[in-house]
RNA sequence: GUGGGUGUAGCUCAAUGGCAGAGCAUCUGAUUGUGGUUCAGAGGGUUGUGGGUUCGAGCCCCAUCAUCCACC
């Protein structure tokens, strides 16, 4: 089997594994960067290999519009296209469907809305969803799911409905999991009785993988801790969960916690480009004067090019200068910050110390001491 | 030397004789399946200087300094 998940150790709910793919092994848990148009902002694939990236994210609305994936297809597919020769996940376009584009119409059988580039009018369906995905060929894709603001019970009953319609047309459009591993999306908000109901339902449809969607977009972190204790223990075993759109390095040990494998977030790299670098101790804002004439690196204990080459005072002048080096450097440590991170949680758990890795970095991150 | 213009926040400039403001810059904060965006807040003034008129002057009058332009 190609997708095939290997569990090869647990510490309380936290677990270690393979996922392979047809593009190599992705050890769990696992951070992937995203990059929404087939680039992940402002680091090329050299830098990712370096920073020992071995998942990214790209976006199926994004690319769909542009360059269009037939063109992506026709170009020999999204890893030859963007170069890069390790796994790919592509998000279905539910999400930005719902966030990006405030003219939408939805109905049981789709999305009708329109182009945030151009304002042309465009339709998604699953099976659209997952024509498109298959013609830019990553190694994971996403079932077309539709993501509410998850307070709302009525607004979320409705969408966990549609999700699961939805999903069952996915796995039908997209049958073969051989070259592709199609993995179905949970929703139900913050209501754990909807949650463990979309998680029994998805199991029926027999995905490689599964991925907790809705969390993340408005709720609070402990109700998002809550959701993902009420959520996890109905999902096998022996397959990969995925929490969408996650995130901030104190939720990813939280998560892990929990039994989580897969994260993706554009935090890194968008707090890259808005100034801001990830350290052990809290997020910082280069921006602030504190580091005007500060001579040592961003994190003394970061193995990345931009910590080992560059002091604090540089980084903070790039930033005011707004020069593009400010986010390719910033960019590729807040990266590797993260991916480090979850190479630290993966030895952990082999290790079973993983609670005190986590404690330890909590308190220290978050400075509560 | 003569005539004219201009002096207001770090910069560029507003402000009927009636509470001295904006943009940019500076400083601080926000951003979770990416619109390199945007938003929120803060600090910052002896209105060149000295007199005068007026209930009240950034504004009117006099002097002075600085600066720019034109002409000797």
């Amino acid at each position: 089997m190609t997708f095939e998940f290997e569990l090869l150790a647990t510490d309380g709910n936290a677990r270690a594994g393979v996922f392979h793919t047809p593009h190599g092994d992705i050890p769990t848990p696992v951070f992937a960067p995203v990059g929404t148009v087939a680039s992940v902002k402002a680091v090329p694939p050299r830098d990712l290999v370096e920073l020992n990236a071995s998942l990214i994210l790209s976006n199926t609305y994004h690319l769909h519009l542009r360059p269009g994936d037939e063109l992506i297809r026709d170009m020999g597919g999204l890893h030859r296209f963007m170069a890069w020769d390790r796994p790919i996940l592509t998000d279905s376009g539910g999400f930005q469907v719902f966030s990006l584009t405030k003219i939408n119409k939805i109905d049981e059988d789709g999305v009708t809305f329109k182009s945030h580039i151009d304002g042309r009018q465009l339709r998604f369906t699953p099976e659209v969803s997952m024509q498109i995905q298959e013609n830019l060929g990553a190694d994971i894709i996403m079932c077309f799911d539709q993501c509410p603001p998850p307070t709302d019970r009525a607004v979320v009953e409705n969408a966990v409905r549609r999700t699961h319609a939805w999903a069952q047309r996915c796995r039908e459009a997209h049958s073969d999991d051989s070259v592709q591993a199609l993995f179905g999306i949970v929703q139900g908000g913050i209501f754990p009785d909807l949650r463990e109901e979309s998680a029994t339902f998805l199991q029926t449809l027999d995905f490689p993988g599964y991925a907790i969607g809705g969390l993340a977009v408005g709720e609070t972190k402990p109700e998002m801790y809550a959701t993902l204790d009420h959520t996890l223990p109905a999902l096998p075993q022996n397959k990969p969960r995925y929490l969408m759109g996650v995130g901030d390095p104190d939720d990813l040990p939280e998560a892990v916690m929990r039994g989580i494998d897969i994260f993706d977030c554009v935090a890194p790299t968008r707090v890259a480009r808005h100034g801001s670098a990830l350290t052990p101790y809290g997020r910082i804002n280069m921006r602030n004067r504190e580091h005007a004439r500060d001579d040592q690196p961003l994190d003394v204990t970061c193995d990345c090019y931009t910590c080992k080459t560059f002091s604090r005072a540089y980084l903070r002048h790039l930033v005011h200068a707004k020069e593009l080096l400010a986010h390719q450097l910033l960019s590729v440590h807040n990266i590797r910050f993260l991916i480090r991170h979850m190479e630290n949680m993966r030895q952990a758990i082999f290790d079973g110390n993983f609670k005190d890795y986590a404690d330890s970095f909590l308190n220290r991150y978050l400075q509560r001491l």
